[in-house]
DNA sequence: TGCCTTGTTGGCAGTTAATGCCAAGTAGGC
DNA sequence: GCCTACTTGGCATTAACTGCCAACAAGGCA
């Protein structure tokens, strides 16, 4: 354990991102410049730049953990399990995971109002569906489409994500005053069922 | 008409337009600074920016037009018209309004293959699926889900969108080989059909 | 305890995308 | 031919990053 260095990172990264959480939502993001955030929280702006490398992964950052979360949960579901029952499981354990609901609120917020944020969401997003791609075709019952196992795949789980990001938005714009994974089920049933 | 000007200005959009094409191509997008863009083009680098606003714009520019396009013929469908058919229609629309195959293919691996263009392109795809909210949520009969009709209209338009995105993505790597209205509805059904 | 290796920090200069401003030029109406 | 309207290009500036280097702190080792 390298226990000072360790520590002393973790100290830092908390107070940055509390500064930075902070002013965002005082200012909003644009209006908020990484010299200030650096000044406010007393550390040089080289060295913030050493620990977030962009502006937006001060609000994003943490997803690549999730990322991988998500897919090995994904992957230890029983045999069974169908690909949609998985990716469901899969996002109910991220909901748990994630932050305390007051700052999962703010940072929903701030990034679905801020068009450079949400589409650098997405991004990352996009990464976890590729990896998930390969974990869902391993699922899939062979004979149930034309379409090569792959493609059909990375359709099914583009459309889970669709509903995971309609279901945040709803969420957020009702302030978090409806189960979120309930918006998300609803969602998916928008989309399923026929008729 | 304020011909000249706008002829010249036409002959200037498409000049810079294949300059950057070009120079993405072979050096790749990132490696390619505005300036060069600029010189090679005959411009200053100043009016470059007044013609895109942005270096993303290059690529992802005449989106603004397609958008505006799609949400028109959505809502030009007939009224009985299932709001996923309305939506494949909309879609078919564009694919034959869209450039010709041989450089939309060259500016979707670009797009795919470049994450900052890919975030872009994402966001303006959002700001197409906003629009279409509305037009979709008239288009729902009143009694099929639990969800209020504006939560339910988002959720579809969503869907749609991931089958596009994946049904493009998919089209991409096949280098347009596979018809790509083919592969959407293959995407769909992957999605909708049970069992 | 005192050194030495190793990793961290901060400042500085430089690059790139993007924006505002102003002076110089050019098209088109009179 | 002149005047107005609009465009263009150069200059300065900002903000996000990146590379480089010198100062420094932590932890191991004699």
């Amino acid at each position: 354990m390298t226990t000072l260095w360790e520590r002393s990172r973790q100290v830092a990264v908390q107070a940055i991102l509390d500064t930075a959480v902070r002013l965002f939502a005082e200012q909003g993001y644009e209006q908020t410049t990484i010299a200030q955030i650096a000044r406010e929280a007393g550390i040089s702006q080289r060295s913030l730049f050493r620990y977030f490398g962009t502006k937006e992964d001060l609000v994003c950052g943490d997803q690549e953990a999730l990322g991988e979360l998500l897919k090995r949960t994904v992957e230890q579901q029983p045999a069974g399990m169908s690909a949609w029952d998985a990716l469901r499981a899969g996002f109910e354990v991220i909901l748990t995971a994630n932050h305390p609901p007051e700052r999962a609120l703010e940072l929903s917020r701030l990034i679905f109002d801020t068009p450079s944020l949400r589409a650098r969401y997405v991004e990352k997003r996009l990464r976890w569906q590729a990896e998930l791609v390969p974990v869902i075709r391993a699922r899939l019952g062979n004979g149930s489409g034309r379409l090569a196992p792959d493609a059909q795949a990375k359709a099914i789980v583009a459309a889970v994500f669709a509903c995971i990001d309609t279901a945040t938005e709803l969420w957020a714009e009702h302030d978090g005053r409806i189960d979120l994974a309930d918006l998300y089920d609803q969602c998916l049933a928008a989309v399923r069922d026929h008729g």
